[in-house]
DNA sequence: GTAACGCTGTTACGCTTTTCACAATCAGTA
DNA sequence: TACTGATTGTGAAAAGCGTAACAGCGTTAC
């Protein structure tokens, strides 16, 4: 089983690998790519060893093949559908950040409790209201979640999105989800987040320690 | 030195327990504690070592005195200034959601390049040009800021924080910034976390782990 | 009063993750 | 061809972290 360490710094290194194509480079060396992702290069390889992919010595790792790699160990083939629960200040902007982006993840759907909000479209996805969860994920057989809900009512959502097929959850609601262990969820915890901040970074004395991975 | 692991488990249970505290329970066991923050009971009592609070024997932790134990340990006694930079989609809900916030953290001023934002006040918090970043954070002693520009401009930003005295960045920018060893960052990567959930959530096998500490 | 019970603080252990180190490998060169 | 220099893949060591276990102590019951 491998780390979901791992599996974040790889979806990193997808992405610079992308930047690197667009630049035009055709290959790169450990080094090179691990001071992007902010990681070593023994860390970078060793990483590299679970998606199959080797590179050549003196001649590193050619850009657009490790990027298809690394593709093809993270994505699953037919892409993964998503969905949004929860269209306020934070769904709105996490709907404008990802309904544009071309990947293997495409959003497909949003829903919210609130009439008013119910069947518009914000950013070209549309708002569904919430009873009807089940039914337009069962049409799309999306698998992931993102919750932006308050902190009340995220319990009940993840309970109703799992019990409609959903395997996977990100959580920014400041509550720990009590799911199936089966499901996987991933806290975003932004208030923690800024706390820790201001813990390591306050002005007297705080000895600064190295940046560990986000 | 306290591992920043503990820090942010330690965030998460001041938080906890000022619930506790506004539901009128006047004392916890490190187990309820604990299974609210998503840990373990012996996890629980390992960070509160930290802290230097203890609980009694068949009495666990008076919920005031080890939150306020937890508040001295980690805010500064003055409070700290926290700034941002980038009012667009994702920043205007960050104004949102911490400039109503009570606590030791308080933002006191927003920073943006786009001249039809600049001096307008966006959920209480006025907005100011990036000329005027340094003279403003002379004033306030900031030390804490977050970042929410584009990728592009993400490391410029993080210079002109740096050089203004900054000391801790919240970065939600795709970009690894790279700034002096004695200023702390921590990255909030969005599409990372949704391409991890995605990974451990995809529906063929996927054989799921637990939670990982976000 | 005292014995039994339950929870805490802390030490020791084990696992996960990172780093180190080096043999194997390949391009370039004379 | 044989040699050099640089880089990869990977086993082994180290570090970091979480878990388990237990001694100590306060509380309760009788
Ligand atoms: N910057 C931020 O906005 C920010 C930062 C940190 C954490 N968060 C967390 O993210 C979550 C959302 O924050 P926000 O600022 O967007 O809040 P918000 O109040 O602006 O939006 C919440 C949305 O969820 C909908 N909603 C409420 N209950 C619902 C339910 N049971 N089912 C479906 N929809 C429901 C509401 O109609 C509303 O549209 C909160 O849990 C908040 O703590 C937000
Ligand atoms: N949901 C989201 O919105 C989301 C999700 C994931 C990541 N992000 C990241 O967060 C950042 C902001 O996202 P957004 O959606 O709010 O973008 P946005 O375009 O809506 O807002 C960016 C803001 O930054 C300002 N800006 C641009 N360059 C600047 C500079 N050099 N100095 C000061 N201000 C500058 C712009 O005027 C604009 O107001 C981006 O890096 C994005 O990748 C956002």
């Amino acid at each position: 089983m491998v780390s979901d360490k791992t599996i974040a710094r790889l979806s990193l290194y997808r992405r610079l690998l992308k930047v690197l194509e667009g630049e035009g480079v055709r290959s790169v060396f450990s080094q090179q790519l691990a001071t992007m992702a902010g990681g070593t290069a023994a860390q970078l390889r060793r990483d590299l060893m679970e998606v199959g992919y080797s590179g050549t010595p003196n001649n590193g790792y050619e850009v657009a093949r490790l990027a298809d790699s690394i593709r093809d160990f993270l994505d699953v083939p037919g892409g993964q559908s998503v969905v949004l629960v929860g269209v306020g200040n934070l769904g709105k902007a996490l709907l404008s950040y990802f309904a544009t982006r071309r990947s293997s993840l495409q959003v497909v759907a949003a829903f919210d409790s609130d009439p008013y909000k119910v069947n518009r479209v914000i950013h070209g996805c549309r708002c569904y209201p919430m009873d009807s969860l089940s039914e337009v994920l069962k049409g799309q057989t999306a698998t992931v979640a993102v919750i932006a809900v308050p902190a009340a009512g995220a319990q009940g959502v993840a309970e109703a999105l799992t019990r409609a097929g959903v395997r996977g959850i990100l959580n920014f609601a400041p509550v720990r989800l009590r799911v199936s262990p089966n499901v996987y969820v991933e806290d975003i915890d932004m208030t923690v987040a800024l706390e820790k901040v201001a813990y390591f970074g306050r002005p007297i004395a705080g000895r600064t320690r190295k940046e560990p991975p986000a």
